[in-house]
DNA sequence: CATGAATGAGGTTTCATTCAT
DNA sequence: TATGAATGAAACCTCATTCAT
């Protein structure tokens, strides 16, 4: 195992951890079991585990974000963008199921408010397909003439919820119910 | 103080610390300084620590479900009961952000997963307004035609997201907003 | 239930759940619910839990010392004597696991070291059935030369063993039985 | 300071404790000092309190136990082997007060209870030197018809209560004493 | 006299982090 | 570079004792 592998190994022994246990079943110890290194071998690829935990999240996000951009193209209509990257996202939390518990989890703890500010007030800009899209449509007068966040509230709000269940196994998200999902959450931020 | 000021200082006390800092920044010291009391005082009104926890989630659900039933009446129109419950509801919220934060944390923390199993798939019944309502809504074709859990989702989902940003100073959600947005919700799940 | 009985019944709980789990089984707050009085009421009765424990064993050792002088006669031979008196011990015990599983491990703790200190080196003297009983023999040459200490052990250390044995039901010790290890805890000490 | 000492030093320090405060007197705290460990040190080698307690008694009962069988010879008469054996017994006693100590509290406590039911309803079987003495001898008719637990209660009996007094000083068992008790206890148990 | 709510010191155990190897 | 034994602060919880009622 090389020094990249062991840092992929550690991410995802967290990842797993926490996505099935919570924070509070993720001790560094468990973390260094899983990932079949040991306790102090963490420290040399992050400096503390908040960091660890902070890391997996941020690359995660990055991950999620590359996953919408691929295909994305600005010249198609407004709905069509963002029923095409809603499916994208719902689709990828189905099939990444401890990626979105811990998402999940990370974004409504004390971390997650942390990263939204920076997210929300951060420079942010160009490098956020929905809020881009989402403007557009708000300047073609396609979407509610609403602030940023909320239409964020009204377009992520459902969907996440309705992963979670389905990840949870509260009800079963075959495709035909995927895709009315995402047009639903349409329906809520169209004018 | 009385007992049962005393009981209720320990869960004001544990609101409000978990709140503001996470499950994490509230060790059982802490609530107990918080609250004027000893910490072996917790234990006279809470067996362990999760049953504190545990408690005053119930506590706080009960109270939002009479909140809601106050002024409900099954005459009015599906669509009429939806936006009063529901703006009630965000109103209640907004008013407390305390009790909202905690709310949050708890249901997307692994104590949350058994308290929804146990909603989800336990009678439920006719204490649960909001199920009679989509329901009946369902039934007459007035709300879409997708699971009960997906209509949850489609509807609770929005409202939270934007709570909690409100609640964070990320958006403000003046009285004209707040009546939008419950508009909005009732735009995801309306046939 | 008046001043003496509630007494009474503070000490009975405490005999019965040290006897049955330990010490470590006995905190006051369940020694006063199994009493049925309040914790405080305890306190009016004996100063520390300390002196509650001493005061139970001291009225259980002599509740013992004047069951065996029942009946005791000088005029009869040191041997009928000890079988007397021993037999009546061990049926005691036998008919009291209780007390005797109390005793026990009173005993063996260290508060039972300064019992048994204050006991041998103590004036002690006549009040000791036991003691005339062994000296007597002794000096008529009936029971070995041995330093009383030794005697004590020899006559005691079997008979306690076999009572602990039959009360945790590792041996049936029948009316028969009794009688023949009484003769042998003799055996062992005379000359 | 090497891995197997640490647990040495572990174990050592709870003896001396133990043996010389009871078990209320040896905190982990107390053991850690002592044995001039951290107190997670301790949880390093023992998973719970109750585990370095049971096993600090396994390991002297089996140190004793090899003790005994050191020089065993089936050939030679049972009264010589039980003679041999006990004499060896408490020898290992007087020279070893501290484990002494331990030996009889745990075997007099809660915990004891437990050791002894495995121990007599266990298969047992040879690795126990003394049953298969007992049991020979009584089929030889040398040692008394008795259960073999009343037996083992005659011969242990004297020998424990004789090597606590004399480690708590209340007589001085020298060479000469110490074989004449267990001549006594012989006595005990003999046909 | 009797009570039991309140207390906080002290108990066991966990865990993020360090550091000698 | 990788390790995991060692650490002690801090977590949860218990319990002997007090004291206002």
């Amino acid at each position: 195992m090389n020094t990249s592998d062991k840092r992929q190994e550690i991410l995802n022994a967290a990842l797993e951890l926490i996505a099935e246990q919570g924070f509070h079943g993720a001790p560094i110890a468990s973390i260094a079991d899983q990932a079949g290194v040991g306790t102090g071998t963490i420290y040399r690829y992050f400096e503390t585990k908040d960091l660890l935990i902070n890391t997996l999240f941020q690359e995660l996000h990055d991950t999620i974000q590359a996953r919408l951009m691929d295909g994305y193209d600005t010249d198609r209509p407004v709905r069509e963008r963002f029923i095409r990257a809603h499916t994208a996202l719902l689709r990828f939390f189905v099939a990444h199921p401890l990626q979105f518990r811990f998402h999940e989890q990370y974004l409504h703890s004390p971390y997650g408010v942390i990263f939204r500010r920076d997210h929300i007030f951060g420079q942010g800009g160009d490098e956020d397909l929905y809020r881009m899209l989402l403007e557009e449509g708000r300047t073609r007068q396609i979407v509610k003439d609403f602030p940023l966040v909320v239409l964020f509230a009204l377009a992520f709000g459902p969907l996440l919820t309705v992963a979670r269940d389905h990840i949870l196994g509260f009800v079963n998200l075959d495709e035909t119910l995927l895709v009315q999902t995402v047009q639903a959450c349409w329906d809520g931020i169209k004018q």
